[in-house]
DNA sequence: CTGTTAGCGCGTTCAC
DNA sequence: GTGAACGCGCTAACAG
């Protein structure tokens, strides 16, 4: 079955193509009668637009770049579900790209972008990734940008995070509440924003307390937050609290404390993570967790850019919107 | 900056357009001297072809939809990866839609994709969907389909599987090798077949050790898991070894005997789970586990799509391929 | 209210 | 070896 274009369906109804286009697009000009005979039969014959030639015409690619650091399992999925989800609603498609991590590869994304004529870009940024200056080049494109969740600390440009601060707060206030004193901290690669402002939110909540950090550790991935645990309880005996911000480095603090729990008595640790929520709950014991929502994340990204990128006139105007989160500790 | 069309490169070195496109694309008529000068300007000019012209002309979307059951945290995110890193390198964009687990929505899919002009779908069919009748109307469009992974029972479509029987062979091998005699297996939800051919080809493996399956489950996902295995060991506790045929169950299961072994002493209980690898390396002690490449699977599934989609005549031999496993039990 | 015309950017056929 | 012209399918401007 070959598709039907509007030519075709003019001739059969012996109307100018035109005449069709409008009515599909419930100009005002056409009449009642004749824009419903012309759906039906454009329903009838099964008509479906060719993007190509709408896209052409309306020099519109109809094309979203999505650019991640990796492409993990961890709190990737949902974030691309969040996205794709919205996008697809408003008859946009996705352009899903990987940095693995590596700055000069999220150069090349930004290129790839940019020859395939993207309307917009969303994009989080690699743990190798300094400033934003390798952004600007879009701006000679009009090509709307906005960083979400893994960004820098720069103000120039459209972001969506989770409010960092305040969900190590919460998780802070949860170990406290727990009774502990000498509480550690894992954090992620030092470069990122969310690392540097969860770790200060994490030092800042404990001092409202008269409480300090008993020590703050980073790890890049799960394997490095292992170590990085085993590391930190073989050397004292006495850490009560750790709060972890991210699945990555709870799975490997998760694995380390089982393992050493085997070999040696520890004392009762209370744990704490931020997450997405799947993983926390299958841990043994569940993981106590500030929630946010990837899905929710990707969304509001996805809403914010379209909005910009559908702005009858340049958006000048930089958003920074931020996600609030909420403490899970019942199972 | 605009982007720079053919027009007005020919304008710049005043020839035609033609000419410029032919250059271009290395036709022989042009002189070789002219092709460079053109090559170079065009260059200079960070000249890009615009796609929706292009694909207008071609009558192609260089699109593929990719339609997936659900976007899970577990095995999806490494297909993805494997099927977007094929596809950009070959010039296609991906449509990623989800199912959400739902027959209908998964029609729904389908539609979309026509709608989008897609120039081919990969599929992974939901739990609910018993046959694919669904997928006939894509023949009247000339719109290639592969199936992967999850499918049903028929042999009419081009399939990309890891091969079943072969990784529940590999795990009951194991666990005999381990010792063990009373063996359970766990498995995902029924309609599928990869579910029916794991649980074949473990029950089949154990009859070549003259064993029987001490007892099989079904669980749809990692709850069920959970209470699956509570509940078969509350009922036993001379069960030996565990096959768990995903991730999903896996997190179940260990989270399960993880609780149990709190509350009351378990006899040593061999596991081995079927799993891309990075969750079972986690777990506390690790899990053996049979290793099969979400990624792979991506990539063949696109490979075998692309070269439908790109064969000059139209292909009818069907094609069924299948991925290797091996085990991995050193950590 | 409806038809005519033109052009988005590109690639191809035909002519020279 | 190169140019001219046309058409892919759609829509917006202009006419009537």
């Amino acid at each position: 079955m070959q598709k039907i274009t509007i030519k075709e369906l003019a001739k059969l109804l012996d109307v100018n193509p035109s005449t069709i286009s409008r009515a599909l697009h419930d100009h005002p000009d056409i009449s009642q009668v004749l824009k419903e005979r012309i759906k039906k039969i454009a329903k009838d014959f099964n008509f479906v637009p060719n993007h190509a030639a709408v896209n052409l015409r309306n020099k519109k690619s109809k094309l979203i770049g999505l650019i991640l650091p990796e492409i993990s399992m961890l709190f990737v999925p949902s974030i691309i579900e969040g996205v794709s989800n919205y996008l697809n609603k408003h008859n946009y498609n996705l352009l899903v790209l990987s940095s693995y991590e590596n700055y000069e590869k999220e150069i090349e994304n930004i290129d790839v972008c940019i020859k395939s004529n993207v309307d917009g870009i969303l994009i989080s940024l690699t743990n190798q990734t300094k400033n934003v200056d390798h952004l600007d080049r879009l701006n000679e494109f009009e090509i709307p940008v906005v960083i979400f969740d893994k960004t820098v600390e720069q103000v120039q440009f459209n972001e969506v995070k989770i409010n960092d601060a305040e969900a190590s707060k919460t998780c802070v206030d949860y170990l406290v509440k727990c009774g502990c004193k000498k509480i550690v901290g894992i954090f992620g690669n030092k470069n990122l924003s969310i690392t540097k402002e969860r770790a200060e939110g994490f030092q800042s909540s404990l001092n409202t307390y008269g409480l300090k950090p008993y020590e703050i550790a980073y790890a890049e991935n799960s394997e490095q937050a292992f170590q990085q645990c085993k590391k930190l309880l073989s050397k004292t005996n006495d850490i009560d609290g750790i709060m972890m911000m991210s699945d990555e480095i709870m799975i490997g603090v998760n694995a380390a404390l089982n393992q050493m729990s085997k070999e040696e008595k520890l004392n009762k640790i209370n744990l704490v993570a931020i997450s997405d929520g799947f993983l926390p709950t299958f841990m043994s014991p569940p993981i106590p967790y500030v929630h946010h929502s990837g899905k929710d994340l990707g969304k509001m990204s996805a809403e914010l850019l379209i909005g910009l990128v559908e702005a009858t006139s340049p958006v000048t105007a930089v958003k920074q919107l931020n996600l609030g989160t909420f403490l899970v500790d019942e199972f």
